[in-house]
DNA sequence: TCTGGGGTCCTAGGACCC
DNA sequence: TCTGGGGTCCTAGGACCC
């Protein structure tokens, strides 16, 4: 067999991943569900992650909550709580930071590092740092982890994911081949259905075999940029970077389905209010200000209608964007159509401190605007996110669904600054 | 698979310009 | 009969990820 790589690697990059990560923290949080078939999921009706005792039970992602109640009767459900979950997320960066400042926060349970150089510094080899960061991530958090090593991000999470709960594996030039050899594409990071499918009509099945074309294929295919780094990491090549955190977002998104679906104008543009709220809120937590928005309705058949529009005035208040909002909403909003959800996304950002003043005043209102914003914060801080809020967002708040739980809603479409202080919320 | 929510990146092709 | 050619910028939308 010929070897596909020939030089030994230069980088050493390790990926964790949490095992079973929403349940695994809802377990460490409350003793009673120490051993318990555990789902999270609960508020959107679909399991989003299982416990071990629940998967042993059959009870997995992709499996309906009915069925699951039917394998597993005494199963648990319970909401999901990502404000928790991201909390241990943090405490997972904050550990593995403790060896080296190379790591990609990745998702809310993963992360990449990247320990090149590392065996001098600690005079340790390589797999015995590995072990060393995983066994403190175990003891502190109370959790498991698959840990990867290779020589890049694409080898590393195939290796992660190769032996599950709190397995440790490394893949090195010696083993690749049987790492990739029965690895069906669409398993491989980065590669997914749709060019699975355009592979497999062009007689390429396994990671390996596409890690073995020769270059002349790779271009005769014209196979676009991520794939052909991919094909290059698949034989061993460090080529996908590390994303270093500290690095500013490119958009902020916010969107939330409703049910039942619904035609009322003035709902779905409340829906849509609540979203930019959102957005915004986010947006001044990193101190970043948009020049740009894009607004979408879903309809009911999972099409989306969309609007961008750009900020002339870069704004992390929302009252701004709903000005702009309003005036474009009519040319995407279709009267008797059912949507399902709205939602908001922020690009072009700039730091708050780089907003340019412009010489008609038009800053001196946002500016304004920034101020009360700053306060409303505050307020948030301690009474809970949507604690004040626009009217405009009002009947979003306060309605689930077609029924308008508690007062009566006014259904106008209008946006004062400033709503109502809905009361505390519990913590 | 009857389908949450939050992201990133790439490419084709049109608009515009000289 | 074949209408110049080339560059840059921008946007919509696809594909993928957890």
């Amino acid at each position: 067999m010929v070897p596909i790589v020939e030089k030994m690697f230069g980088k050493v990059i390790l990926h964790f991943d949490g095992d079973s990560f929403f349940a695994s923290v809802e377990q460490v949080m409350d003793y009673r569900l120490r051993g318990k078939p555990l789902v999270t999921g609960g508020e959107r009706g679909a399991i989003t992650s299982a416990s071990y005792e629940a998967k042993k039970r059959g009870v997995n992602r992709g499996v309906s909550l009915r069925d699951a109640r039917r394998l597993c009767p005494d199963l648990i459900v319970v909401s999901g709580d990502y404000l928790s979950y991201s909390i241990f997320a943090e405490r997972m960066y904050a550990i593995v930071r403790e060896f080296t400042p190379l790591i990609e926060e990745y998702s809310i349970d993963e992360c990449f590092a990247d320990i090149t150089g590392l065996d001098r510094a600690m005079k340790m080899s390589y797999e015995d740092i590995a072990l060393t960061i995983k066994k403190k991530l175990e003891t502190s958090l109370g959790l498991t982890f698959g840990v990867g090593m290779g020589p890049c991000k694409v080898l590393a999470k195939v290796a992660s994911k190769h032996r599950k709960p709190a397995g440790f594996t490394v893949i090195s030039a010696d083993n690749l081949h049987d790492f990739l050899k029965d690895l069906p594409l669409g398993k491989v990071w980065g590669i997914g259905p749709a060019t699975s499918i355009a592979l497999a009509k062009v007689g390429v099945f396994t990671a390996l075999a596409f890690a073995k074309k020769p270059k002349a294929w790779v271009e005769h295919h014209q196979i676009s940029k991520p794939y052909r780094e991919t094909w290059l990491e698949l034989q061993g090549y460090y080529v996908k970077e590390l994303s270093l955190s500290g690095d500013i977002p490119h958009s902020i998104i916010r969107s939330r389905t409703f049910s039942p679906p619904s035609s009322d104008r003035a709902f779905v543009f409340s829906q849509l209010s609540k979203n930019i709220e959102a957005a915004c809120l986010k947006a001044r937590r990193y101190r970043l200000r948009s020049r740009e928005i894009l607004f979408y309705l879903k309809t009911q058949t999972f099409t989306y209608h969309g609007f961008d529009i750009p900020i002339p005035l870069a704004t992390s208040s929302p009252n701004d964007i709903l000005h702009l909002v309003k005036e474009h909403f009519d040319s995407v909003y279709r009267p008797g159509v059912l949507y399902r959800a709205t939602g908001v996304t922020l690009k072009m950002f700039l730091p708050e401190k780089e907003v340019t003043h412009d010489l008609f005043g038009g800053s001196t209102q946002t500016e304004k605007s920034a101020e009360v914003f700053k306060t409303l914060d505050r307020i948030a801080h301690k009474y809970g996110e949507h604690a004040v809020h626009l009217g405009s967002s009002a009947i979003a708040l306060y309605t689930s669904g077609d029924r308008v739980s508690g007062k009566r809603i006014d259904k106008t479409v209008d946006i004062p600054l400033v709503g109502t202080i809905r009361g505390y919320r519990r913590i």
